[in-house]
DNA sequence: AGATGCACCTGTATGC
DNA sequence: TGCATACAGGTGCATC
């Protein structure tokens, strides 16, 4: 499922309804996705822990409790945290309860079990989550052009991969990386030591209007992505390069293609992405 | 060091 | 119908 804006709507429809309660009972059903610390210490350290806020670090979820101990969730491909209240039905992969004390659940559930958990404590380093080498935020003030250019171009690789790497942009993912090139018009077999100085504007320029407006429309889902609170997202339909193949381009009119970069599929319109 | 490919899982779609 | 294969929003590790 889930790129920068599927979390954050899961981060932002969260917050209403968890902040402010305390986590009364948890239940750890598959204990092989809480990656630290071990799945017993983690079931008792989080309960009776008061929730403060939601936040979000690239596609991880952060859920920070009154402690200073921070719940980081990664949902991978498949997995979905949702608020729900304690009759609606189980996901049938759900692999972790917290009940809250305003007498609803907060579930974990993951049909392929890629997604982890982590309970950190207050001033714990964390060496183990994968947050520790993320790259820049997009919406950080630094990034930019030069940013992505020092970052990029001396290396040889296809710019999808480029963006993809999120030890140097934290959020993107294979649907938003396609929509990006596809908005900035460069190809994404393009390598970063080809791109010229427009090329690297366009890109750079591209990435936070795509993420803003996917946001704007709570995510994309086309099979398992809900937010927070059990809602489908509803950017799909305005995608203009993912699973178009053998559409017309929206700017040029040429069929779009799909091949495949890095072992990803990939979506691009041959004739206007340079 | 940097680039590539596969492993981790389950479910769904497609083709024979 | 049954079976084999390919593919799916991500990341980490082994290997060259």
């Amino acid at each position: 499922m889930p790129e920068l804006p599927e979390i954050e709507t899961v981060k932002r429809t969260l917050e209403p309804l968890i902040c402010g309660t305390t986590i009364i009972k948890s239940q750890i059903i598959r204990p092989e996705i809480v990656a630290h610390p071990g799945a017993a210490e983690f079931r008792e350290r989080i309960c009776n822990q008061r929730i403060a806020a939601t936040g979000r670090r690239g596609k991880y979820l952060l859920i920070h409790l009154d402690s200073g101990d921070t719940l980081i969730a990664h949902l991978r491909m498949t997995g979905r945290m949702l608020c729900t209240p304690p009759e609606h039905p189980l996901h049938p992969h759900t692999h972790a309860i917290f009940t809250l004390d305003n007498g609803r659940e907060l579930r974990f559930a993951d049909t392929r079990r890629f997604g982890r958990l982590w309970l950190l404590g207050a001033g714990e380093s964390d060496d183990f989550s994968g947050i520790h080498r993320l790259g820049i935020e997009p919406f950080d003030q630094a990034f930019g052009a030069a940013y992505l250019k020092e970052k990029l171009s001396r290396r040889h690789i296809a710019i999808k991969q480029g963006i993809l790497d999120q030890s140097v942009i934290a959020g993107l993912g294979n649907i938003y990386a396609d929509e990006v090139l596809f908005a900035a018009a460069v190809a994404p077999f393009r390598r970063t030591d080809s791109m010229t100085d427009t090329q690297w504007q366009s890109v750079a320029a591209a990435i936070c209007p795509i993420l803003n407006s996917a946001i704007s429309r709570n995510g994309t889902t086309f099979s398992d992505y809900l937010d927070g609170a059990g809602r489908e997202g509803e950017n799909m339909p305005y995608l203009q390069a993912y699973k178009r193949a053998g559409r017309a381009c929206n700017r040029c009119g040429e069929t779009m293609v799909r091949t495949k970069i890095g072992g990803r599929s990939t979506f691009y319109c041959p004739n206007c992405q340079k």
